[in-house]
DNA sequence: ATCGTTCCCGCAATCGTTTGCGGTTGATAA
DNA sequence: TTATCAACCGCAAACGATTGCGGGAACGAT
């Protein structure tokens, strides 16, 4: 059950094979006549090139590496869709890492990348790389690489969400329907993304002229934190009539803790939240949000990290636009 | 910048190429002093082996193959995690294709993993994918192929969870809890996993004795359809007291127009579901679920594949377990 | 001194495809 | 008839790593 080569084609049909090749890839050379031949004997035999042996030979990849630290059910699954569509659109094909958050595993992965010639990485960095390094043995092996969103301060070419823009928006919403006391709930603060987002939080207050108390700055590192501080935060607050997250996650577990505190929304409570624009749709009632679309990261990044590779430019940061897309989470206050 | 080769390698140090490959992968013909010869310069230089000419030379590529109809932010997320942990274990990689739900394409993503000499395929049939036909050049070639739980009758191995079982424990659950009047929300009605979880939802009631109306069986090809059938189905139906959803995705929308018709869970409707267990989670009151585990899936069913492609063995059905998950949505009718 | 062993290492072929270069054929123009 | 040229195809050498086989060196045993 050997498999049919080139070489098997070329002795059945008595000629060489490197006729063979190039009929087969149409190259002008080759009769008309020959390629119909050849073409024909290769359907008839379900012949189907050796990759390992074209790119052997080639000495380029046609493989894109997306390396991920985890798979989330808010973000992940429409960035990949994305990705795959500009994938598919190509003729490259894609190659998966996940980091687990480790950064160990994401040299390792790095290693992986080299060794398998990747022509151009698209990476969204572990919670845990806190340096680059790693990753500058992709520029002296000429690999394009772009960030995805998270990032650390560096040169590396990164598409991202305008974060300061998006919370700003999302707060001056809440602002101008009169919530004078809004509650600002975010991730991580060692990372870029959050430090952003919160500065358009704060950027909102500001420019309305709003004080913000510092304790209405909620970080937490996981979102699990806030089944401990939600429940006793939200007794306690009579003030509080809106709350910002800046993710799906920290609003899932939001929204869980206002209706459990026996709240409703958006009368008790109003919420908005910086989205990928799905899970919103799934709550009730239906949250106000700022839509980023993780579809439109994963499509326009690896769109222009192909361009990149095939015209061998160079990469440079890239933002995303962002939108209010007005629900029923937010109401009016008189 | 070219790239260090194993040939610069012997050329430094003035040994054969050879040598230095075997010194690379241990081979017990070297001594030990010029193996650290040969690593030493290896790490110095960066070598990093070229995948492509060792998978062509040993004509195996050490490739598995993840073959997805659509990333949903449900169940594809923990699976590719699974399958993530069991590759990360291995010496595989992991190659990824979307069929967007496609024949067309997941033919053509077949071709591809032929091409690439792919060892084995793990794969989720589309939507729209009726018969295997292009599934047996995978038969042909040896190389193994496991179907992950959307399956048709056929003999091609598949891992799945045993949906007639999940519904059949969910559905006692809420008859055992008085409620008799059982509204039942599936999917595809042409799928087998379907056609599985309407029979355990029969077999439940017959089993209780329980008179089960055609019309609370009710099957949607895509959930959203669920927008126009639920809110008058949920105002008109007075006996209605229960519902059960096969899957998370519908689970969703249910639980959104309970809540949208005014009626409160567990109190006015108790709800249950089959669910992969993170969802539940997020929805207030959680949702008690009969758990399936994505993550379960993908781990054990790679790993099972992996198994089959080194030992080259045969594979056979696999079902994975169920367990109810016991939350606040199901209340005791009196 | 001869033989047998063990330890190390090199030779050379090989995997399947691609591609630069050169060669043959037949037709057309001079 | 000869020169020219296009159209078409084959030769052979790569790409880098692996591996069966063979062989030299060193050593001990007979």
């Amino acid at each position: 059950m050997k498999r049919i080569t080139i070489k098997d084609l070329a002795r059945l049909l008595s000629i060489s094979a490197s006729t063979v090749s190039r009929a087969l890839s149409n190259h002008p050379d080759i009769s008309d006549a020959t390629k119909k031949r050849v073409k024909n004997l290769a359907r008839e035999l379900n012949y189907s090139t050796n990759m390992q042996a074209r790119i052997f030979r080639r000495q380029n990849s046609g493989l894109i590496a997306l390396v991920l630290p985890e798979i989330n059910m808010f973000f992940t699954p429409k960035l990949i869709e994305g990705i795959n569509q500009s994938i598919m659109e190509s003729n490259y094909t894609l190659i998966t890492f996940i980091s687990n958050d480790n950064k160990m595993t994401e040299e390792e992965i790095v290693d992986n990348c080299l060794a398998w010639a990747v022509e151009g990485v698209l990476i969204s960095l572990s919670r845990n790389t806190n340096s680059l390094e790693h990753l500058s043995a992709f520029k002296e092996a000429n690999i394009k690489c772009l960030l995805l969103d998270k990032t650390l301060d560096t040169d590396f070419p990164t598409i991202r969400i305008d974060g300061a823009k998006a919370s700003y928006i999302a707060t001056v919403h809440l602002l101008d329907n009169n919530h004078k006391n809004i509650l600002g709930i975010f991730g991580d603060p060692n990372l870029r993304i959050t430090k952003d987002r919160i500065q358009g939080f704060q950027k909102a207050h500001a420019e309305r002229g709003i004080d913000l108390d510092d304790n209405n700055i909620l970080t937490v590192e996981k979102s699990g934190e806030l089944d401990f501080i939600l429940p006793e935060l939200l007794e306690d607050n009579e003030q509080l009539s809106a709350i910002f997250t800046m993710s799906d996650e920290l609003l899932a577990k939001t929204h869980y803790h206002i209706l459990a505190s026996g709240k409703s929304i958006p009368d008790h409570m109003s919420i908005i939240s910086i989205s990928n624009g799905f899970f919103p749709n799934l709550t009730y009632p239906p949250t106000t949000h700022v839509q980023v679309s993780g579809y439109r990261m994963g499509k326009r990044g690896c769109d222009y990290l192909i361009n990149a590779i095939e015209e061998n430019l160079d990469m440079f940061n890239m933002e995303l636009p962002t939108k209010l897309i007005e629900m029923s989470s937010v109401t009016t206050r008189d």
